[in-house]
DNA sequence: CTATTTTCTAGACACTGCCTAGCTTGAACG
DNA sequence: CGTTCAAGCTAGGCAGTGTCTAGAAAATAG
């Protein structure tokens, strides 16, 4: 057996990548830093050099989930036609992330994450800046009704999404409420001014 | 010093009521059985006599935690007047519980919980059907527009409890959602069925 | 009064996160 | 090229946890 090199190289990746997994079975509570560190091959000690905390590693957890989450909200933007339609792919594809990555999700919302600094808010941030997008260039900043709009569009897929993760309701049921969902902010007032630039 | 007798009377309830602060103080993490048997001056044991599992008494608590939910969201709607009105009250009602009550509605709606049968998911239902007692008598019974209606407030209002209670809005700008969440609502094809029975 | 069941105690075990001291290695620098 | 130096890793230890067990104490039932 070929000994394994005193320094792994990349051992934060491939940590983060475990992670990923053994939150995916075991939830939060199943995921073990001496765990992760058996799975690589490393002392107990080696994630320390990387994640100064468990929660640090969960941290980092959360943030990869909000940048992934951005990236398919921004494909799902991509390959979008007519305007109407825009509204519903990123929901679909807000959703379907929700399901696909219920663990991360509860991570990427936990109340932990509450200060707003760090690079967790960061994230976020970035992802509500990506769905800022979806709604076409803004006609005057600090447009009231389209702040208002994007909320009403986020807690709509956040608690469609909560829904369905907890079983509250199932999946196809799931994508009714978000084709209704869609359907009925873009037939608010508060659309008038995205659809009539 | 008296000794405090051997048994303790009611110790579940006492320690119900003491998890709910360390709760609240300390997080879901900061929630430990022993430490909750030594505030309630009982063996580290002793809480396995009501609660078989940590987990059990999270169940428990959740549990708890619906009921409340309900009662609060009953009580809004007991002194609600016209019928617009009512949606506002329960919705202000729900989020206001939401706020004030973050830890536990992460226990509420943790994934953890998902076995449908259980008593928490029962909990859960009677929420649900309170909702329903929201929108007024059914006029008739399995109404598609109904159901999809009172998922489409559900997730409206636990979506605006997510964004508080994560920090991503404040208060005052979840205020202003939520109203444009149940005007919005109301002003929907979904509701005409509900306006005019 | 006795038998049984519930409630609690006390000890043990495996496991966890975190801390510390020290070894190994790759890289920077004179 | 040789020497520092910092980063990455090991190994041991500590306090704390959840869970299991055997058995004592008390309430309850017969």
């Amino acid at each position: 057996m070929t000994p394994r090199p005193f320094h792994h190289g990349n051992l934060r990746a491939v940590l983060l990548e475990q992670a990923e997994v053994m939150l995916r079975e075991g939830g939060v509570d199943g995921l073990s830093l001496r765990e992760l560190a058996r799975q690589a091959g490393v002392s107990h000690g080696a994630p320390r050099s990387h994640f100064i905390d468990r929660q640090a590693l969960l941290d980092a957890l959360a943030e990869q989930g909000f940048d992934r989450l951005t990236d398919q909200v921004r494909s799902a933007l991509a390959g979008a036609g007519p305007f109407p339609e825009r509204f519903r792919l990123v929901a679909h594809a807000y959703v379907d992330f929700a399901v696909d990555n219920a663990a991360v999700m509860e991570l990427m919302f936990a109340t932990k994450m509450n200060d707003a600094a760090g690079p967790v808010h960061a994230a976020a941030t970035r992802l509500f800046q990506t769905l800022d997008e979806a709604m076409g260039p803004s006609a005057a900043p600090g447009d009231g009704d389209r702040d208002r709009f994007k909320l009403l569009f986020a807690a709509m897929m956040q608690g469609t999404a909560t829904l369905i993760t907890t079983h509250r309701v199932t999946r196809s049921q799931g994508n009714v409420l978000i084709d209704d969902a869609t359907g009925v902010l873009l037939g608010s007032h508060l659309a008038t001014s995205l659809l009539q630039p």
